[in-house]
DNA sequence: GAGTGGTCTAGACCACTGT
DNA sequence: CAGTGGTCTAGACCACTCC
């Protein structure tokens, strides 16, 4: 019993890997398919689906289906968190330099787009768990998008939680015109007298919600890289939670683990 | 312009997330939805495959489909780092006991099956340029499969490169009856006179192939985690690669960076 | 055997792209 | 306009599961 369709697309998943088709080759169009094969359109066009899920090809209507080829990967150093922390200690020239998205890909501050927004909101059962708080516990909430001037989606969806009471000492925080902070959050945190100890990274992945493709412009047969970061202060309380959409065709993230010497 | 089959699968998804079906419910079947949306037979199939792809539900053959629960996910913590290292130099007894699964699982080894093979190689321009080295260097390769003693399919899937002239001074190293290595690839390094100063994971992900999906067990509508670590020494040398392919749906990777003190 | 999902067909028509 | 992929139908038959 072998299924047509699958048949159809392993004959063709085959040829892809031999190189046969190499990245951004067009494939045998739906007719050719249906003519060489002796099978009804929809059997082939399952058969291509399948390829497309794998992110293996990239149908274009009215043009063909091609092999996909990689987007250029965005990095994301864990050793941001380091030098945001040193920035935030660093003159006020410097710190509005650069940002720590700009540290992680070397680019310039115009050649980025941020889009910020914020909210206040109560702490779901959810948030009120990661980070310790009691159910319905005030919160700041910020909403970012960041994508390259050039391009037309972002590359990250960010949202992040402050506890209210712990930075309502500055009504700065409290400014939404302020978006996004001048030096990043760890300056803004130091002015309320809270230093970041450590960071920790949930990292999971899935594929994206409709809502997730449709805003981060992604392809179909590309999964998603879901990071939850959570900020503890040097009394171990979590200040800050994000939660991070990233498209996982583009993104690589890079942790970099010191051990102790013997 | 409304697709049919995307507003079938628009509805639906509404109601999942509505909770009016909750995790495990079974769906109403493709004969209701026929007469219910008054559409043909493919058109609704292809519905529920929009949904299957993005992980909401799971079709199971001659029962129905059903709303997916959530796997409980196994934690990966880069804390297991530190740990390993601290467990090479420990006493022989102490080693024995437990490996960095375990630590991670907080398991007993009984509980786990692996399963490891073992192979020299030539490195690959990727592998060569990825480890320092030229291409053709003589290679040690490992490949490990894990999984719970309960389960059918292993929860990752490991293939390990080490540099082989640095290995080859302990025959122990170079045998293949000696897998896995008592002690743990850090303290098998120990005995060739190898300290790791850090470790690099960078991680991407992406669907499975074919292959992985087959392998790992994964359903339809799932991605992979694809983890490349690299174990840097003393001297700065690339002594040990690993390419890790972990299942999306029940993996969680836990990365803690500690930060310098003001 | 009844009920479920899985595959397939032959053909129609629509929508988009490039010439 | 020709060529491409996108959607849909009406109905057939198969395969699996449970009773």
């Amino acid at each position: 019993m072998a299924k047509a369709y699958e048949k159809i697309a392993n004959d063709l998943r085959e040829q892809i890997r031999a190189g046969q088709y190499g990245p951004g080759d067009r494939l045998p169009s739906e007719s050719d398919l249906i003519e060489s094969t002796g099978r009804s359109g929809p059997t082939v066009q399952q058969a291509i689906r399948v390829l497309e899920a794998e992110g293996l090809v990239e149908r274009r209507h009215g043009i063909g289906t091609f092999v996909r080829t990689r987007r250029t990967p965005v990095l994301r150093d864990n050793s941001r968190h380091q030098w945001e922390k040193r920035r935030a200690h660093a003159s006020k020239e410097e710190r509005l330099e650069t940002g720590a998205t700009e540290h992680d890909t070397g680019l310039e501050v115009n050649d980025l787009v941020f889009h910020a927004s914020y909210r206040e909101v109560e702490a779901t059962e959810d948030i009120g768990e990661a980070m310790g708080v009691d159910e319905g516990t005030p919160l700041v909430e910020r909403t970012y998008r960041t994508r390259y001037s050039a391009e037309r989606y972002p590359f990250s969806l960010v949202t992040s939680y402050l506890i209210r009471s712990l930075v309502a000492s500055n009504p700065d925080l409290l400014d939404e015109t302020n978006e996004p902070w001048p030096g990043g959050t760890m300056n803004q945190l130091d002015t309320v007298g809270i230093e970041i100890d450590r960071v920790e990274e949930h990292v999971t992945a899935r594929p994206p919600t409709p809502e997730e493709a449709e805003e981060l412009g992604l392809p179909p047969g590309t999964a998603v890289i879901v990071l939850r970061k959570k900020q503890y202060d040097t009394e171990d309380r979590v200040v800050e939670m994000s939660h991070v959409t990233l498209p996982g065709d583009r993104t690589e993230l890079l942790f970099t683990t010191h051990l102790e010497r013997w």
